[in-house]
DNA sequence: TTTTGAGTTGTTCGA
DNA sequence: GTCGAACAACTCAAA
């Protein structure tokens, strides 16, 4: 670097951690060799009720679930960063605006970051190479989330994939990606780095004057039990995973009682680890876990890779139907549409699976893949509700809300979206639950007014004699709501409203 | 260039 | 009980 002792701004986004970070990791490098200080900033933008905006070229504020891990996970950063005499300053507003005006308050020559493929990202990106080509400072940005990035992978014909296996074929072909980062080593102090640091105090807002957890009611003190955002937790989630559940993945990943699955997730959604982490660390495991188990559970990363694919090509992907036929598709707008909507939202649909699955979300913050995948089919199929209905409940609920995934898993299941199930392929509730969660543990656990119903009838109440249901403490209607929809009857009609818009 | 086969996660029906 | 077929349409990539 040429010029000494200039400071170094790091711009965090979702890459909440200071390992394998290719923009801190640059900054921490180049100020080495110059005495310089670095400092860290983590703008938050909620100019706007959350989960609305705008414009896509804006960023999507976090929902509530989200908040409460941004809040941690933004504490435990802090932390981290203080260990290696970095500040971190936090300021709400329009990114591009913040960024400019704290370089300008510290005196930062260079800019680093780690780019986000929505369309804000894309936007902000673009806008800050351009204000600091023209104001004499170096910007440079890194790819700290994704395996490639979306604009390497193409097609034999030079386009976008649309279908995962291909996509996930050129991933592989494209070998290993690049080497993990090590955790970089601590700033010397020198009475720069110790001025600017005192600087940050001052500019920098307190994380909770952002109130970002919940307060009266607090519905998230049921989070904490199983979750801990922030960089170590996602290691130490990793490093159990690989040693005690990985070895049942590939058999054991549809069961959501089993505990088999990684629940990284959100970790990977705020970039506490980065999926080269993830990947290095399951290709060395794999002889241990098994080569089907690794096989497995990369690709999903895969999937992962895949949605930022799409969301990168398609920057409307959270609103627009990825196939547009479905602009056509009547969903169902029946006087009594907002209370199915509530019904679903608050597990109280009279199907078990369903309701485990909706109350599993509100009291943890996450559902199990499997469920996942019921819960959606039942809103978009059972109930013909627009998939957007889904895809905000999910925004403002799930800890892992994530730009990418959730738009794109949500048109998946609704059948809009790139590689999508069928129109005919409808998740059957009970079928489901059956298959899934046959000696009823999961639905026990999160439906316990049904807990004394025996496996034959827990995943379908209603076809039990009212007298045994008496005997088990259950009242269809008033303990648990009997089905808002009859299976065979929404089937027929989905089947119906999903073959009329195909012939539109 | 054209053709062909395969493609995350399912259900139902009839033999 | 098990098993195969049918339930579309379209993209991608190999032949």
């Amino acid at each position: 670097m040429a010029n000494p002792a200039v400071p170094f701004l790091v711009i965090y986004s979702s890459d909440l951690r200071v390992a394998d970070n290719p923009a801190l990791h640059a900054a921490m490098t180049a100020a080495k060799d110059d005495g310089a200080p670095v400092v860290a900033l983590y703008v938050l933008e909620e100019a706007f009720e959350a989960g609305t905006r705008p414009s896509t070229e804006t960023a999507r504020a976090p929902g509530g679930a989200g908040r409460w891990w941004l809040h941690h996970s933004l504490e435990a950063l802090a932390r981290a960063l203080e260990d290696l005499h970095v500040p971190l300053v936090l300021r709400k507003g329009e990114r591009t605006v913040i960024v400019k005006e704290i370089a300008d308050e510290i005196g930062a020559g260079h800019l680093t970051w780690n780019r986000q493929y929505d369309a804000a990202g894309v936007a902000f990106g673009k806008a800050i190479k351009q204000w600091a080509k023209t104001g004499g400072r170096t910007a440079k940005s890194y790819n700290g989330g994704l395996l490639h990035d979306p604009y390497t992978l193409k097609t034999k014909s030079g386009g976008p994939f649309r279908v995962f296996s291909p996509f996930w074929k050129a991933c592989l072909a494209a070998g290993d990606p690049v080497n993990v980062l090590p955790e970089p080593a601590a700033l010397v102090k020198n009475p720069q780095v110790n001025e600017i640091h005192a600087r940050c105090e001052m500019i920098s807002e307190r994380l909770a004057d952002w109130r970002l957890l919940p307060e009266k009611p607090d519905w998230a003190k049921g989070f904490a039990k199983h979750l801990q955002p922030g960089e170590a937790g996602a290691k130490a989630r990793l490093e159990d995973f690989l040693a005690e559940r990985a070895q049942y993945y590939a058999d054991g990943r549809d069961f959501p009682a089993g505990n088999n699955t990684s629940r990284l997730s959100a970790h990977l959604r705020y970039g506490e680890i980065s999926p080269q982490q993830v990947w290095t660390a399951t290709k060395n495991a794999a002889a241990a876990i098994g080569r089907k188990n690794a096989d497995k559970f990369l690709a999903e990363l895969g999937w992962r890779e895949f949605s930022h694919h799409l969301l990168y090509h398609n920057p409307d992907l959270a609103t627009a139907n990825f196939n547009p036929k479905f602009d056509d598709l009547e969903w169902y707008d029946g006087a009594d549409a907002e209370t199915l909507l509530r019904a679903w939202q608050k597990g109280r649909t009279g199907y078990p699976i369903v309701d485990a699955g909706m109350r599993e979300l509100w009291q943890t913050g996450i559902m199990h893949n499997r469920v996942r995948m019921v819960v959606g089919s039942f809103l978009v199929k059972h109930l013909l509700m627009d998939w957007r209905h889904g895809e905000t409940w999910f925004w403002d609920t799930l800890v892992d809300a994530c730009p990418a995934n959730n738009t794109a898993s949500w048109q998946w299941v609704a059948g809009c979206g790139a590689d999508a199930a069928p129109y005919f392929r409808i998740f059957n509730p009970i079928l489901q639950g059956e298959k899934f969660d046959a000696d009823g543990t999961y639905v026990r656990q999160f439906v316990p007014e049904l807990a004394k119903v025996p496996n034959n009838f827990i995943h379908k109440p209603w076809a039990a004699a009212v007298s045994d249901l008496e005997k088990w403490g259950v009242r269809l209607g008033e303990t648990y709501p009997a089905p808002i929809v009859a299976h065979e009857f929404a089937r027929e009609r989905a089947l119906a409203a999903f073959q009329n818009m195909k012939q539109e």
